[in-house]
DNA sequence: TTGACATATGTCATCGTTGACATTGAATCC
DNA sequence: GGATTCAATGTCAACGATGACATATGTCAA
């Protein structure tokens, strides 16, 4: 800036005032002092300015555990959406799942001086560390995981719920043996609500549990391979329960290799092309999207002074009835 | 950080060199600072500290036209593994496909220092505006799609290539009207390579040209009607070639609906349970994790130092066959 | 005993920017 | 014509951190 100021023959407050127009600056000097910036291509340094200014900035960060999964793509897409209609910027970071590699990016978000944080907790994260922040008035929502040892804002899917209405319909269709193919780590709060769910569903309808129908797999070649273990038991199930997109599209691939048509199987979260699978494929559609515009919109809300108490938001999801959740039970 | 050395009595210099490591500190001041900033809750002011030290500090940004999209999602992913394991911090923006939110996203970054800058331009942009930059050493690399009015960096595709062997795979089996449903807009670089290619198949074979049988659609929704439309010509094409995700759904989908499993569909992009589709589909499988990791070692070397003349580097494409491009030609 | 040296800490200036306040000159008012 | 006002610009300090250099204390060899 000082250069800019040294090029036109002002201080660099006056190219200041130009740039934020600010005082009052003559028509002439504004438009040498523009035409210097272009000159110089001389950037506005934002660090500085927010230094000064001692305003956090205008960026929000967002942490997610995984680029590449899509489901938490279109939860940071919603986010943007609604973000960015404020005019704020979106700075989206991936932890991996790893509670260390989250924690850095908290604390690199922080060091930013982001003016607000929405993050998807990994697996075995714990959140004590942001009681400072939050107190300080840092708005922090979590989104489809809640905070471990923090009362704060978040918004989740129906898990519970949604299990349950999805098995619940693998029931009403006769099956009695449903496996469950679940996330790793067992603890991870989606995975307990939904396993939840299908406990309750299979109480609800007096079908007896059996632990043996419980498999893992915490990415899609692992759940396919539970989907396999499952087919291989030696009273296996007559449906399967994918509590997750990638446990559903590893269940899927397991039963299309093997041919095995006769297999009920609902999926959590719904897949593209669900429909054109063969047989297509039933979900509880969750809506990610919806999610990420919920969570953004709550945390515009604090930022815009909102203090009451902390809220779960919960996000329903909706059964899509499309074939492979109505394959009749073969026993 | 002056909160932290009144608490324990000492200059924030001392604090300075404790979080550093920086001169010679005594083991008891050091405990007691630690202690300190452990009670107060500090955080370091990184950008105070960037500003003092000049540096650009740690973060790279990435620039995508899509959130949601899993082709854009992976790519972030492989540049984060990269970026990650040089233990530095990736900020990743959207430009929904605006010249102008890319622009402004690019300048968000540059104000916040980053120390290089990835983008996958947006359709309509233009980066003639970056050129400062890059003389000044900020290292710049594109993906996906080549900079326009710079000479950069840049990773992309083979597309033209990609595009011509699965036409070519089309042809092979019989087909001579092959329709084509490509990106918005026409003037797309990935749709007007993967165009190209489908031209260049097309002469080799002597199958002559048709304009009629080339339909746009942007996304899921308007690929499938165009697809639609091709099937609805007087003389409809015997095969399709979607030249990108969105597009393959949108096809896959218009094919499903319809029932129509003599139609030959390749597509370009790789989707995930592509196999398990009815029939399983042909793709000409691009590499966008690859790309993602290309990119962001193209950026570390600059970083480091490498001076050499801005290179293409090309990401070669897979056919992989499967079912739907192998459907014979039914006239 | 003294000076050379290392250790532990402090002082001050500075990074790029802007808030608070000062200065200058010209126009306006009574 | 002197007071008042306003526009245009300047001066200085400060944001939070650190680099360069200074100071104070202790240790040890000559």
């Amino acid at each position: 800036m000082t250069d800019v100021a040294r090029e036109v023959g002002v201080t660099a407050k006056t190219v200041s005032r130009v740039l934020n127009d600010d005082g009052p600056v003559a028509v002439e000097t504004r438009e040498r002092v523009m035409e210097a910036v272009r000159k110089l291509g001389y950037q506005p340094n934002l660090m500085a300015r927010n230094m000064r200014v001692g305003a956090r900035d205008a960026a929000i960060g967002l942490v997610i555990p995984e680029m590449g999964n899509p489901f938490f793509g279109m939860v940071a897409g919603g986010v943007e959406s609604v973000v960015r209609a404020r005019g704020l910027t979106l700075i989206v970071g991936s932890s991996s799942e790893s509670a260390d590699l989250e924690q850095s990016l908290i604390a690199t978000f922080l060091a930013r001086r982001v003016s607000a944080l929405m993050v998807v907790p990994s697996a075995t994260s714990d959140h004590r560390h942001l009681r400072t922040e939050r107190v300080a008035g840092l708005p922090i929502v979590f989104l489809d995981r809640p905070a471990v040892g923090l009362t704060a804002d978040c918004v989740v899917s129906a898990n519970r719920e949604g299990a349950r209405a999805g098995v619940a319909h693998l029931i009403a269709h006769g099956h009695r043996r449903i496996g469950f193919i679940g996330d790793l780590p067992a603890t991870l709060y989606t995975r307990r609500e939904r396993f939840q769910g299908y406990r309750d569903a299979l109480d609800d309808a007096g079908v007896p549990f059996d632990r043996s129908l419980v498999e893992t797999g915490h990415d899609q070649e692992a759940a396919q391979a539970a989907a396999v273990r499952l087919l291989a038991l030696p009273v296996p199930p007559t449906a399967l329960f994918a509590a997750n997109n990638l446990a559903s599209m590893g269940a899927v691939l397991a039963l299309s290799r093997a041919g095995r048509r006769d297999v009920a199987l609902v999926g959590f979260d719904d897949l593209p092309l669900a429909e054109c699978l063969d047989p297509p494929l039933t979900v509880v559609a969750q809506d990610p999207e919806g999610m990420g515009v919920a969570a953004a919109e709550l945390v515009l809300a604090r930022l815009d002074g909102d203090k009451s108490k902390a809220q779960r938001a919960l996000v329903s999801t909706r059964l899509l009835i499309r074939g492979s959740g109505e394959v009749p039970a073969s026993r």
